[in-house]
DNA sequence: AGTGTTATGGTTCGATCGTATCAACGGGCT
DNA sequence: AGCCCGTTGATACGATCGAACCATAACACT
C-alpha cells in the first residue's frame, strides 16, 4: 500500500470495470459492490477515486470518451497515409462499427447511457459533442476529394457525409444485436462508399478499379 | 370490485408505465413500486398481471411490439394507396423517426433495454423479428419501383433497402439525442430517396418534379 | 526518528428492492 | 340465498442498494 498510487491507472481500472457491466447487463447492474467485485477492489476505494454513483457514472463515461477521440484520432492519421480520401473516410466509419473488442464495448456502453443522456445534462453534454464533430470531419474529407477530382463535383458534401454517419450508426446497431456479420457492414459501408467515390478503388493502393466507372457508382 | 374486469386493457395500462419509465430514465427505474405509482395501481396487481419482474419487462416489451407492428402494418397500407413506390418506401421509413409521443417513446424504449437482448434470448428473440422482416418488405418495394420505371434497373434492391434501413435508424438515434430536428432527418431521408427514385416527386401526388431528372438525383 | 497525510480495508445504517403471504371484497353460479 | 373464485389491497421478509464511518498501513517530509 505505497502513498504514491498512479491515481490514474486505478482510476481506468475501476472504470473499465464499470464498461464491462454496462456493457453486458446495463446500468442497473453497475452497483458499488458489482464494481468493485469486478475491479478486483473494495467497495471503499471506489467510493475514494469516484466519490458518489453519479460521480462513478460520469466519470467511467468521461474516460471512454477521451480513449475513443484517442483511439479515432490515430485512426485517421494511419488512414491519411493513405494516397485517397476515401481511404481515410473509411477508416474514420469503421471506427463506429464494433470490429474488435473494445469498439464494441465501448459502443454498448454508450447504448447502456442513452437514455440518460435526455435527462441527465452533465452526462449528455459529454455524448453529444463528438457527432458533430465527425460530420464536418467526413465532410471535409468529401470536399477535398472533389478537389482531387475522386468525388463528383456537383454533391453537397455535407449531407452526404450525415447520411454516410447514419447509416453506419445504424449498421453498429445491427451488427450489435447479431443481424449482420461485421463484414457484411462493411460491404455495406464499402457499397455506400462507391457511389461517392469514382475512380478509386478500396484503400489497398494498386486495387484496379475494374469496368466502367459507371458500373461502381451504381447509378 | 367487480368480478370481470377487462384484463388486455388493465396490462396495457400497466405496460404503458413501464414504457413512460423506461423512456425516461431506463430499466433500472422500472420496479415493480415505481410501475405500479406510475400506472395507478397497487403492487399487488402488477404482480398477479405479470408474475415477476422479468415478465413484466418482457411482457411490456411484447405489447409494444404488437403496437408497432399494427401501427406499420396501418401507414403501409396507408401509403400503399398513394400511386407511387416512393411514397410507400417513405412511409415505411418515417414509421422509424420519432416523429411523435407515440414512436419516440417506443424507440426510447428499445434503446433502454437494448443491452438486455444481447444476453436474454426471450427479449432478443422479441428485438430480432422485425428488422429482417423489414428488409424484405423495402427491397420488395424497390423491385417493385424497378419494374415500375422509378428506379433505375441496374440497381441491386437488397444492398439499397440495407442502406436506407439502416441510415434512418442512426438518424433516429441523433434526432432523440436532440443534435438534429425531426424535420432535418426528413430531409436526409428524402435526399437519399432522391438517389434511388427517379421521375417521380414526393408522395404528395400531383407535385411538380421539378427541373431535369437528373437535378432531383443528385448525380 | 517521529509525525502527518495519503491510500486502503472493513463494517454499519437506513432505504428500497423483488417476492411472498395474509386478508377482504364482490359479482356469477347453483 | 349462499358459496366461491376472480380480483384487489396491505403488509412482512430477507437481500441488496448507496452512503457514511472508523481503523490502519505506508510513505514523505523534517
Amino acid at each position: 500500500m505505497p502513498r504514491q498510487a498512479d491515481h490514474d491507472q486505478r482510476r481506468r481500472q475501476i472504470a473499465e470495470a464499470v464498461w464491462r457491466l454496462a456493457s453486458r447487463s446495463g446500468l442497473e447492474d453497475v452497483t458499488l459492490r458489482q464494481v468493485a467485485a469486478e475491479a478486483g477492489v473494495s467497495v471503499r476505494l471506489v467510493q475514494y477515486y469516484f466519490g458518489n454513483r453519479d460521480g462513478l457514472l460520469l466519470t467511467s463515461l468521461e474516460i471512454l470518451n477521451a480513449d475513443a477521440e484517442r483511439r479515432a484520432k490515430e485512426r485517421v492519421e494511419a488512414a491519411e497515409e493513405a494516397p485517397t480520401s476515401r481511404g481515410t473516410v473509411r477508416g474514420v466509419l469503421l471506427e463506429l462499427l464494433p470490429l474488435d473488442e473494445e469498439r464494441r464495448t465501448r459502443q454498448l456502453v454508450y447504448v447502456a447511457y442513452f437514455v440518460r443522456f435526455l435527462n441527465d445534462e452533465k452526462l449528455g453534454a459529454v455524448a453529444r459533442d463528438a457527432p458533430p464533430e465527425l460530420e464536418r470531419l467526413v465532410a471535409g474529407l468529401i470536399a477535398w476529394g472533389q478537389e482531387r477530382g475522386e468525388v463528383p463535383a456537383d454533391l453537397d458534401p455535407r449531407p452526404e457525409a450525415e447520411l454516410l454517419l447514419a447509416a453506419t450508426d445504424g449498421l453498429q446497431t445491427s451488427v450489435l444485436l447479431g443481424q449482420r456479420t461485421p463484414e457484411e457492414a462493411v460491404a455495406l459501408v464499402d457499397h455506400q462508399l462507391n457511389r461517392l467515390f469514382v475512380g478509386v478503388g478500396y484503400d489497398r493502393p494498386g486495387h484496379p478499379p475494374g469496368g466502367r466507372a459507371g458500373d461502381v457508382t451504381a447509378r
